[in-house]
RNA sequence: CGGGGUGUAGCGUAGCCCGGUAUCGCGCCACAUUUGGGAUGUGGAGGUCGUAGGUUCGAAUCCUGCCACCCCGACCA
């Protein structure tokens, strides 16, 4: 194993899958398709997870739990939403294993044992779900239900990669039932600051908040909102949906509820949600050659202490000293790791945290102690400077706080300059061919040519984006008249 | 599913054309010297060569089937 990553610049992919593996974030496993996510890994996704699952508590969301079996029945009640899984779907057959009389110690699926109906392995939850509110809402009084599980799903991907397409992935879903189309409309648009607001703020992920074309549209929505976000190789990544389902799962499933004036409706419903896909956003966003950057606040450990020594009696000093700045740190609610192994040499371990994308490194040595310093370096820049140890945690405080705003204005100048207007097809391919990134243009609205470019450029559309202002303009392909621009790109 | 490729120690590999029981690096273990950016030396452990069969006195090497993975395409919210 070579010490050093892949560069970005001369091979993005093995660059990514490196260090996703490097940094021990995941790994493939027997499975096929299917990923191990490890410690650290999943020590981020678990943050992820907290700040969403407050976000979602304090607009009023409630967690529950479904089955991860929809009979083939249910399945395919929404048959738009079933079609457009259908191809990706794993199916149990059978409720039991026997064994085989014609292989000592090998076990064989027993014929006798078929079930009736077929169970579909989720690859979203709209149908059990649904199946299930039609029992829960009578009248007006029962709604609005807000209701989100975090749970895992399957859809059977041919190519799959660490984080951003595997065959079993988690997330969360939420789905909501409501009265009126306005209720469950505004619903669907405050999902979608939910994320927006997480990926920003959090993730220090700059994204843009759009709706998909009816091409890219979630099979058996009325409308699906998204946040898209650029990734530093020029591609782009959908980080999260938000659907306007209208009344199609409540006619599908019959969920009607009775009216303050005594009528009978279809109640109107959302659905939305994030996966760890976000975890490969986070990833391909920030991080450089010497490894991953984490933004601080989703950090598992956000100040990792390096003592430097050369004898117990120094580590024995150095250690009274780190401990005193870790405990100070936590007190402020920070994360600190104070590493005192003796088995790892210092520059070992510094290497090591700029893989893991530690933000903040205090290295203190004996040389520190007499000068009473300390040296504080930054994940985000790499600088390194001494501190004087009595405001050490204001520093690092202060630091991390930077970070975290320093790398989302990173990734946003990135994003800037890599967002186009284009006003010929001609033009539109040579950015997407030498520059990559967002391109800027107009589109005549119809499916057809949208598909015809995706043919010719491997480039979709990835939203409409909601703060666009109207301009008038023709269709880079066929000239016909278009209101406003859209957002095109290549994607993950 | 089509086209190409690869499976050899925990990881990365040489050997395969031309058959004779496996090379090197990293990592691991022990000891010593080291320790402010991935230390050095010496010694050591670790292998059903993807799998099943065939050819042969003898197979990592040749032949056949199977499996897995990677790349390209198709597919993909």
């Amino acid at each position: 194993m070579s010490k050093s990553l892949p560069k970005r610049s001369e091979d993005y992919s093995g660059w990514y899958n490196e260090l996703v593996k490097r940094a021990g974030l995941a790994e493939n496993s027997s499975v096929r398709g299917c990923m191990v996510i490890k410690p650290y890994g999943y020590a981020i996704w678990e943050k992820m997870q907290r700040v969403l699952d407050d976000m979602f508590k304090r607009t009023g969301h409630s967690n529950a739990y479904f089955p991860l079996f929809v009979p083939k029945s249910l399945f395919e009640a929404e048959e738009k939403n079933a079609e457009g899984f259908a191809k990706e779907c794993a199916v149990v057959t059978h409720y039991r294993l026997k064994t085989n009389p014609d292989a000592k110690g090998k076990l064989m699926v027993d014929p006798e044992a078929k079930l009736e109906e077929e169970l579909i392995v989720r690859p979203t939850s709209e149908a059990v779900i649904w199946n299930t509110y039609k029992g829960w809402i009578q009248s007006y009084r029962d709604l609005p239900i807000l209701v989100n599980q975090w749970a895992n799903v399957v859809r059977w991907e041919m190519r799959t990669r660490l984080f951003l397409r595997t065959a079993e992935f988690l997330w969360q879903e939420g789905h909501t039932a409501h009265a009126t189309k306005e209720e469950a409309i505004a619903e669907t648009e405050q999902m979608l600051d939910v994320y927006a607001e997480f990926a920003e703020k959090y993730m220090a992920v700059p994204v843009v908040k759009g709706i998909k074309t009816p091409n890219e549209r979630f099979a058996g929505a009325v409308e699906t909102y998204c946040i898209e976000s650029l990734m530093q190789d020029g591609k782009a990544l959908q980080t999260g949906t938000s659907h306007f389902l209208g009344q199609n799962f409540a006619e599908a499933f019959d969920v009607k509820y009775a009216t303050k004036e005594g009528g009978l409706e279809h109640v109107w419903g959302t659905s939305w949600g994030v996966s760890t896909r976000l975890m490969g956003a986070l990833i391909m966003t920030h991080s450089d050659d010497a490894g991953l950057v984490l933004p601080p606040k989703l950090a598992p450990i956000q100040v990792v202490i390096v003592p430097v020594f050369f004898n117990d009696t120094q580590l024995e000093q150095i250690s009274l000293k780190a401990n005193e700045i870790k405990k100070n740190l936590e007190a402020k609610g920070v994360s600190v790791k104070y590493d005192n192994r003796d088995t790892q040499k210092p520059g070992w371990k510094f290497a090591e945290y700029e893989l893991q994308g530690v933000p903040v490194r205090i290295a203190i040595g004996a040389r520190d102690l007499e000068n009473g310093t300390a040296e504080v370096a930054r994940r985000d820049t790499k600088e390194k400077k001494a501190y004087p140890l009595e405001n050490i945690e204001t520093i690092v405080e202060g630091l991390l706080h930077d970070i975290q705003e320093n790398i989302f204005q990173k990734a946003l100048d990135f994003r800037k300059e890599h967002t186009t207007k284009v006003d010929s097809y001609e033009e539109f391919k040579e950015v997407l061919n030498k520059k990559g990134g967002f391109v800027l243009a107009h589109w005549d609205g119809t499916p057809e040519t949208e598909e015809r470019i995706k043919e010719e450029t491997k480039a979709t559309i990835r939203c409409i984006a909601l703060q666009t202002e109207p301009e008038e303009g023709s269709c880079m392909v066929t000239g016909k008249p278009s209101g406003k621009r859209v957002y095109f790109a290549r994607a993950y």
